[in-house]
DNA sequence: GATGAATGAGATTTCATTCAT
DNA sequence: TATGAATGAAATCTCATTCAT
């Protein structure tokens, strides 16, 4: 498929609008061409069938995000600013981009086992960067070192995925960006009440 | 419906294994008819339509799931303690129901978004079960006081789910039950280093 | 597939109708299934898929096209006799049926070299019907035991099938039955001037 | 169209080496103009559409294939010396060229019935070189004259396209040129015993 | 003449649901 | 209650053809 050409983009960003404002399984290739201003056999130039598009939108979109927040976690200094700015930049580029938001976080599931594992594909790239953070503040002697480092990655990623889903799901009613420090306090300190 | 009749449990429990080892996209109504040993029509005697059996079936199971956690937690003395058996109540439960952990974590999200609402229903329950051990463990002054308690529930919830999913996407293939003490700390203690 | 419902049979003989009357490719199975009086989907209760109704067309038609040519013939005493009564009946047979003879000479050569395939499995039951005769008219000493059986029996196929064919192509205009004799009769005496 | 323009003859031969290969129905276009070495477009620019390459081709290849027996069975003396020729010349002339022996046998039936009459317009050509050694041999009273010439001159085409056909779906494993004597002689005497 | 990206009409097949028995 | 044969709407994808460059 031929990503740099114009056209692959016009229908990424067609179907991210069109699947969230009608949800997957009323997001015909033919509604997704008309948004995309192309014919629907156009769409079979730049994807193999319909699943690659979804496929390909998530690599895109994802591919950004993570970019994104790699870029402004590694400006920090310590491990601990750089979770919150992880934190705060998965909540904010989720809250720029509100079609985006629904497609990931409740269209995007909407999908068989095998998309989903390239999904996860994807993802892997986003653990790491947790991982590396988790391993700095290790290093730093601020993180704990008796816990696994990949359970506690997807945990980390857990909470922040579920407090965006609970957001889309309330129709994105509330500020999502207010809940980072809270969220980075809660995976900083946990639950224990510590005397400072 | 009659949901005391036997044909109501056994199409339900049908469907749990048709969904389980065919996908979501691929149980057809003919199939859990098929496996439940009934007619296709004697479906719709039980349930008004295909959705139907799915929320019936994420109720079902969802209560007796809850309801144990509810049981499980209910005898236990402080809220740190209550908070260890939720999770390890929640990841057995599904450990030895492999099929149901299939349905719950990955299929039953191919769902459109009116289905996911209702279900979200019934997890309310569960996160209130969650709610009220925070509340006990500040009253106890265990728990800081700090934090929306709405947000944590829905945090701790979403870690636990999201380790519960990867268990599956995985394919069982360790002990998800293992994970609970890890858990547990992490959420108890969070990421910091604290000098006991 | 059931073989035996009414149903069955009423959409092979529309099939035959709607082939002949538009031709293979415009032959839409939404076309065949209103010429039957029942809807689309009913149609994919009797066959696997639309190539299948081309099959078991020409199964059960030449089954009893053949059926039939063994009748006559076996009534017939000489080997000549049995020969003349095959080009006749089969001349016969496709002349009462023209729309059977469009589908079997024109439309049913338009499938694909599996299909092709299946249909020859069931001409070698008539090419064995010929067989047979020649190895008769052998044994009376009537016809020459020189030429390879396997070869005759294709040439004689061969031989009706074009006369068929042409026919059919020329609207069938004539009376394709007033060639038995002769097509007999050169496949009996060949070319040669025979003194008498 | 530029019929003695060498990309005519390229998109010919690429025709006959695709259809053979793929069969008709997977033989598009853009897969013909590929192998011809030119842009789909330029198809366009010799060929009034896919239909006229076929036919093209059959023209092109059959004229030849005429031409060629033309050739042969004038340099003959009698007329069943000329048929011989005409028969061996038929069966050499597509067992070397095997490409083309699969698409005049195969896949070019797979057309529709417009096509198949500007075939057979072709055909008449062919028709018409039997027909004059017919009347050859009754003028040397060597072939009887109560037959109708027409009507043999199909039968005797018939019988050799059957016996090509037939080899082809066989795989072309056999040496159809073995089989020249025994149609001659078949076609010369028939299946009667005739006492030399 | 030559290109090849873009077009868009069109048909098979699935499967949730119904309803006469 | 229970059945299961019949329904029919609906959508992906292909590919011959065009036309701006």
């Amino acid at each position: 498929m031929k990503k740099d050409k114009p056209k692959y983009k016009q229908i990424i960003d067609a179907a991210v609008v069109v699947i969230a404002e009608n949800g997957y399984h009323s997001s015909q290739v033919s509604k997704i061409a008309k948004k995309a201003g192309v014919a629907d056999g156009t769409i079979y130039l730049y994807f193999k069938n319909k699943e690659d598009i979804l496929i390909s939108l998530f690599q895109d979109k994802m591919g950004q995000f993570i970019e994104r927040i790699e870029q402004e976690t590694t400006s920090r200094q310590t491990a601990e600013e750089k979770l919150l700015t992880l934190v705060e930049t998965h909540f904010e580029q989720l809250a720029a981009d509100h079609h985006l938001a629904i497609v990931t976080q409740l269209e995007l599931r909407q999908s068989n086992k095998e998309l989903r594992s390239k999904i996860n594909q994807v993802l892997k790239r986003y653990l790491a960067v947790i991982d590396q953070i988790l391993e700095e503040g290790i290093k730093e002697k601020l993180f704990r070192d008796d816990l696994n480092r990949k359970l506690v990655r997807q945990l980390i990623f857990g909470m922040m995925d579920e407090a965006v889903t609970n957001w889309v799901m309330k129709d994105q009613r509330y500020h999502i960006g207010d809940q980072a420090k809270e969220v980075h306090s809660f995976i900083i300190n946990g639950l224990t009440l510590h005397k400072s």
